[in-house]
DNA sequence: AGCCTTTGACCAGCG
DNA sequence: TCGCTGGTCAAAGGC
């Protein structure tokens, strides 16, 4: 959902408009790696293969799956310390930076070039942050930068969000009932079962040793409605509250959508950079829509999605994002909502800029929900609050499911941030349709964006730089999305 | 009292 | 059959 800390009015939204979703094929799918690459350019390639929806390995192991060799673990608490990036918020990674509207528009696009690599056509590697300037060493062997205040950082972001009896706050209530150390997962396993009477629903959670959640494993679907006390009354520019309620989960902040203080100025859809196959919904509240709601006893489903996206080939659900930025006067944060356009439990937000003043009092109003704890502050660039987004697949899609997206994404193991974990949603949902969604690959057609992102020596701002590129893409069929984001890009921080 | 976490034991699937 | 592994159970204890 869209958290506010402070306040922010929609910049727009966009609907994905192209629900002819394609499955794409293996070869399609499958990329390679260079860490050397990644070592000495600072672009990713990736290594994508086939692999069960159902993983329980753990993340190094998958990424040594998918590039080929043993990754040491890094200690992603700690790779981007304030002299990099200055992100002090657990939200944010490089790649959640990457995922920010500057940084990704598809993500099968390059943020730097706008070259669409990863389409069918496209066996070869590519590159996505080649010329992002910002200080963003990945060596996967090095710790980079010295211990953070990992504790502080996380405070103010999924420390917020994933409290420790929280796990994954998504608004429902969880009973544990289990821990394990699995084999492949340096973290323990805890698993969750959803209190509500009747309700099946299964989490499992992998956190890292300092608490942060590094996966979510979803099973089944809830059927009931969450519990009230998470539910936000919300009004706003979209209308009804229910569209807006989108859980709070995704923030430290108090919940506003209409706050006086932000204003959308942008919309659009979001092509893909999630991999999300079609089947049961977790709408609002965990109820199935109507799509599936036809089997909503056996609806189950299988999402991952993380920093990494670490996962999946089809995306058959558009997803909408809304663009915000701070309306206070000479403030150029913005941020962005991101959610399928049914599922309204989950969200992905980034922010962009860092408030250069003090929160409004008007987030005490009553359009504040009742949100968590404090707000984002101190020297935050950017923020993601990597909800997932909720998409059913069925069991039998764990055979092809690929991890499709981007080399960028499936590097994300690597750059997971304290706030980044990666979320699989696991069932037996009937597969209504296998598409992709966001990306009209045949068509071979996407919004790119080229960006350029620079370190502040304080650690305290990301400059990002960057020009909506499209190719093969009418301004016209781009409509406000370019323009916005164009004018998100104009509002951006300057260093 | 109720709900939760913790944790060792147990069970089932698989090779 | 056996061992491994992931998942679950349930008693104990805490809040």
């Amino acid at each position: 959902m869209p958290g506010f800390d402070n306040n922010f009015a929609v910049m727009g939204e966009w609907l994905d408009p192209s629900p002819n979703h394609k499955k794409r094929s293996k070869a399609e799918l499958e990329r390679e790696v260079s860490l050397e690459d990644i070592k000495n350019k600072g672009f990713l390639h990736a290594s994508f293969q086939e692999k069960p929806c159902y993983s329980s390995n753990g993340l190094s192991e998958r990424i040594a799956a998918r590039t080929g060799f043993k990754v040491p673990r890094l200690k992603t608490e700690s790779i981007f310390p304030s002299t990099c990036l200055a992100i002090s918020s657990p939200g944010v990674s490089p790649a959640t930076l990457l995922e920010s509207p500057v940084f990704l528009s598809n993500p099968l696009t390059s943020p730097t070039t706008g070259k669409l690599s990863s389409l069918p056509s496209d066996k070869a590697k590519y590159e996505f942050i080649e010329d992002i300037s910002l200080t963003l060493s990945l060596d996967p062997t090095t710790n980079i930068g010295s211990e953070h205040d990992d504790s502080q950082a996380y405070g103010s972001g999924l420390g917020d969000l994933m409290p420790s009896g929280a796990p994954g706050d998504d608004g429902y209530n969880w009973r544990k009932y289990g821990q394990k150390l699995v084999k492949g997962s340096e973290y323990p396993r805890s698993y969750y079962k959803c209190t509500h009477p009747n309700c099946e629903v299964k989490k499992k959670v992998e956190r890292s040793r300092e608490g942060h959640i590094t996966e979510i494993i979803y099973v089944k679907a809830h059927n009931h409605l969450k519990p009230p006390t998470n539910r936000r009354s919300v009004t706003g520019l979209s209308g009804t509250g229910d569209d807006m309620q989108i859980d709070g989960t995704g923030t430290n902040e108090n919940l506003q959508w209409t706050s006086p203080v932000y204003e959308e100025v942008g919309y659009g859809s979001h092509s893909g950079s999630m991999q999300v196959q079609s089947g049961t919904q977790f709408g609002y509240g965990g109820v199935a829509t109507d799509a599936f709601s036809k089997d909503e006893e056996d609806r189950t489903s299988f999402m991952s999605v993380s920093l990494g996206y670490d996962g999946q080939v089809d995306e058959s659900e558009p997803k909408r994002r809304s663009y915000y930025k701070c309306t206070a006067s000479g403030c150029n944060v913005t941020k962005h909502v991101e959610r399928a356009s049914d599922d309204l439990t989950s969200v992905l937000t980034t922010y962009i800029g860092k408030h250069n003043h003090a929160v409004p009092a008007a987030r005490n109003s009553s359009h504040v929900g009742s949100g968590s704890s404090g707000t984002v502050q101190g020297g935050l660039a950017t923020q993601t609050h990597n909800q997932h987004v909720h998409y059913p697949v069925p069991r039998s899609s764990s055979e092809g499911m690929v991890t499709a997206n981007s080399s960028l994404h499936d590097f994300q193991p690597y750059l997971r941030s304290p706030s980044g974990f990666s979320v699989y949603y696991v069932g037996e949902a009937e597969l209504t349709d296998i598409s992709v969604s966001g990306l009209p690959i045949g068509q071979e057609r996407f919004l790119g964006l080229e960006a350029l992102a620079t370190g502040d020596p304080d650690g305290l701002m990301l400059q990002l730089a960057a020009e909506p590129k499209v190719e093969q893409m009418s301004q016209q069929e781009l409509g406000l999305s370019r323009s916005s984001l164009i004018d998100i890009m104009s509002r951006l921080p300057q260093i």
